[in-house]
DNA sequence: CCTTTTCTACGAAAATAATCGTAGAAAAAT
DNA sequence: ATTTTTCTACGATTATTTTCGTAGAAAAGG
């Protein structure tokens, strides 16, 4: 089983989720948009997370190409897990409770739940 | 503003929220049902909880009596806000579908968050 | 060419969190 | 009364996470 991410590590994930496969360069330039970190970090990080396993990189060229090895979804899944457990003492619908109430919702976020619940029901 | 409690804190603000004022013994002997913890170690939490204002505690007796000094929803509230930013990129509805989907909910519940988002619609 | 920039690798420092040992006072037990 | 148990306080150790400095090779620029 994989490790899970520190937050330092997702906030690389992250970058990678959405840009895809990217340099030491590209990650830390995205990184740097919103606070200040140096370029042997983000480095550093990366290779902490490749001995882990949570990227994949292609070493051909001299600037490494990392890669998320694991995916979005499975990711949040396994962390809300534990947050659950952490934070609301396994109690998935008290967690979903309480961000309904304090997020405002659209009535398309709104309707979108809705319709998720009704095909839950006539699985169930 | 007071710091964000950590895991082994959260576990012990657990406690607290559902028995109310607590000596270091019971705090620890909970803890003990789950997991090996050795007293001092609770204790030491405990004291530094005290330093950061998470707890307040009452000191007349030899043994002191602690009590949580955060609200349970409150706190829960605010850790979801970082965590949503964290791991959902602040999309509170993603993690909402994940948790919804994730989550074998009961009919009972989902006719609790159905009711809430009806509430949701007439509001907004 | 020679200098400057751009990389990786590596180690180690700094920051944060978690755990525990020991000492000494107070209370309880015998 | 003496021993044993139960506390707190405090410091120190360990583990984990985050950050960065330096060295040396490769590439790019002039």
């Amino acid at each position: 089983m994989l490790p899970k991410p520190t937050d330092s590590e997702l906030e690389i994930l992250q970058v990678l989720w959405e840009n895809g496969p990217s340099s030491v360069r590209f990650v830390n330039d995205q990184l740097g948009e919103r606070k200040e970190v140096g370029y042997t970090t983000t480095l550093k990080l990366l290779q902490i997370m490749h001995e882990k396993g949570l990227v994949v990189r292609n070493t051909d060229a001299r600037s490494h190409i990392y890669e998320a090895a694991v995916q979005r979804d499975v990711t949040q899944r396994n962390l809300l897990g534990t947050f659950v457990d952490n934070v609301f003492s396994g109690s998935a619908m008290n967690l979903v409770m309480q961000a309904l109430g304090n997020h405002k919702a659209s009535r398309e976020e709104l309707d979108q739940i809705k319709a998720l619940i009704e095909k839950l029901e006539n699985e169930g």
